[in-house]
RNA sequence: CGGGCUAUAGCGCAGCUUGGUAGCGCGUUCGUCUGGGGGACGAAAGGUCGUAGGUUCAAAUCCUGCUAGCCCGACCA
């Protein structure tokens, strides 16, 4: 893309409104647009890494099973006056009437939704298990949305639903979102760790928020420092292989770490040596429970097993807050200058800044790297605007684009380009070739 | 939902106390000089002062209602 024909309009002042570092920030880079409260339109930059987000949670939940659907937004009150929580509910669910005067309303999440297909659906413990999901709006109105994305009424959400037929299929299905989740943030670049949640009712052990950890985060958390340290890796994964899941699901499970909400002090001193303590902040992005048959016996959602009795489907839910991530990555990640993204969600990859737009040379090297970049698969925007070389680079690390490619006459005299990474501040001369050949290795592009 | 605050140009703000021609910085447009980390000079465009009403010869300014938005707290992907 060249920035002379790209939206991109990036603000040089802080807007008021904006108190949250990710909220400021994604409104500077010009990502989003406030509609109304807690409701943003996503802007092209914005909209980029959103797409990009919400491809890793389809792959990485297809991977472990899950199979996409897609359930509408506007939901018949019906269903949740079955379940009971059309009262339950309260003033955060969006109640509106068509012109039937039938009641509507825009949905706060899908159980009942997906709990009616899956019990038209599944016939027999043999349709079993059953994972799906969606990516799709949600409107809570939230009493005081703030903090830009990370707590609007209007988000974007995947959500999935498992059925099973007992409570150990259940804990598979429940594994395998479980490491799911973890492949899922690990390949956004986030240190997201698991932590007991507070189960509510139904009670139990199978409930865990998933939190990035970052200085701004809303909720503070205690965690073992092992644990902070584990990650995933190139492990392989066979997600039909139960005791396989269990066991990494024990290994992330068995070191201490919980939110200010359930963390009790004595405990985390008689498990956690002084050494490896870790206080520290941290965004939920996500949310993983069993529910058992809390929504499949008032909706009926029943199955034969294997004795052919009619019992009722063993559920769990599991939610990625997907537009909450784009400003929970900023947290987690950028400096003074701006945004630093992840490589697997930058809206662009590399950036190729022209120093001085209008040489000859300098044009010509330009418009070459763009043209051998695009070619090779890269997102590269190129800065092509006729402007300084300091308004360029202001403006390519606020949008945060990880790789610089900084070619100038002086640099093309030696026949070299300047290739400077976001995060490190690293730079390097290289023949152009060469850095295109270096970024091609490191994004396993051939 | 309790408490506090704001609304004037795309963004950040001043003007309001004491009513009288609507201003500044940034951004934008044009020109010239520039050109390796938000450059300089010159010119220009852009505002029903959130909205409805009231007081007044005269309202951004005073009064009343309404609406929208923000912050702290309680609640949440």
């Amino acid at each position: 893309m060249r920035l002379t024909r790209y939206f991109l309009p990036i603000i040089k002042e802080t807007p008021s409104e904006a108190q949250i570092v990710s909220h400021r920030l994604m409104l500077r880079a010009g990502m989003i647009r406030q509609a109304s409260a807690g409701i943003y339109s996503w802007l092209p930059l914005g909209y980029k890494v959103l797409r990009k987000i919400e491809e890793i949670v389809h792959q990485e939940q297809q991977a472990a099973g899950s199979i996409p659907v897609l359930m509408p937004t506007i939901q018949s009150a019906d269903l949740w006056r079955q379940s009971g929580r059309y009262d339950d509910y309260g003033p955060e669910m969006l109640r509106i009437k068509d012109r039937h005067d039938r009641d509507m309303l825009y949905g706060p999440t899908n159980e009942e939704q997906i709990t009616e297909i899956a019990a038209a659906g599944i016939r027999s413990y043999r349709d079993l298990p059953a994972l799906l999901y969606h990516i799709q709006w949600k409107f809570r109105d939230e009493v005081r949305p703030r903090f830009g994305v990370m707590r609007g009424r209007e988000f974007l959400m995947k959500d999935g639903y498992s059925f099973d037929i007992d409570k150990e299929g259940a804990r598979h299905s429940y594994n395998r979102m479980f490491v799911s989740y973890l492949r899922t943030f690990e390949r956004m670049g986030l240190k997201a760790v698991p932590m007991k949640a507070d189960s509510g009712p139904i009670g139990g052990d199978m409930t865990h928020e998933f939190l990035i950890l970052a200085e701004t985060g809303e909720s503070a958390v205690f965690l073992d420092r092992d644990l902070a340290d584990l990650t995933l890796g190139d492990r392989e994964i066979d997600w039909e292989d139960a005791a396989q899941l269990e066991g990494i699901v024990d290994q992330w499970t068995s070191s201490y770490a919980r939110t200010d909400e359930t963390h009790d002090a004595a405990v985390f001193e008689a498990q956690v040596s002084e050494e490896r303590r870790v206080t520290a902040r941290g965004i939920e992005v996500g949310h993983i429970f069993y529910f058992g048959s809390k929504y499949s016996e008032p909706l009926n959602a029943m199955v034969a097993n294997a004795e052919g009795e009619r019992v009722p489907l063993e559920s769990g839910s599991y939610g990625i807050g997907v537009s909450r991530l784009a400003g929970a990555i900023i947290e987690a990640s950028h400096d003074d200058n701006g945004i630093i993204w992840p490589e697997a969600v930058a809206p662009f990859e590399v950036a190729v800044i022209n120093l001085k737009q209008g040489d000859e040379e300098a044009d010509a090297a330009c418009e070459d790297l763009y043209t051998k970049l695009t070619a090779r698969g890269f997102d590269v925007i190129y800065d092509d605007r006729n402007e300084r070389a300091g308004s360029k680079f202001a403006t390519i690390d606020l949008i945060g684009v990880p790789w610089k490619l900084i070619v100038g006459p002086r640099g093309l005299k030696n026949g070299v380009v300047e290739m400077a990474c976001r995060k490190t501040g690293e730079k390097q001369e290289l023949a152009p070739d060469d850095a295109i050949n270096r970024l091609a290795d490191r994004f396993g592009r051939t």
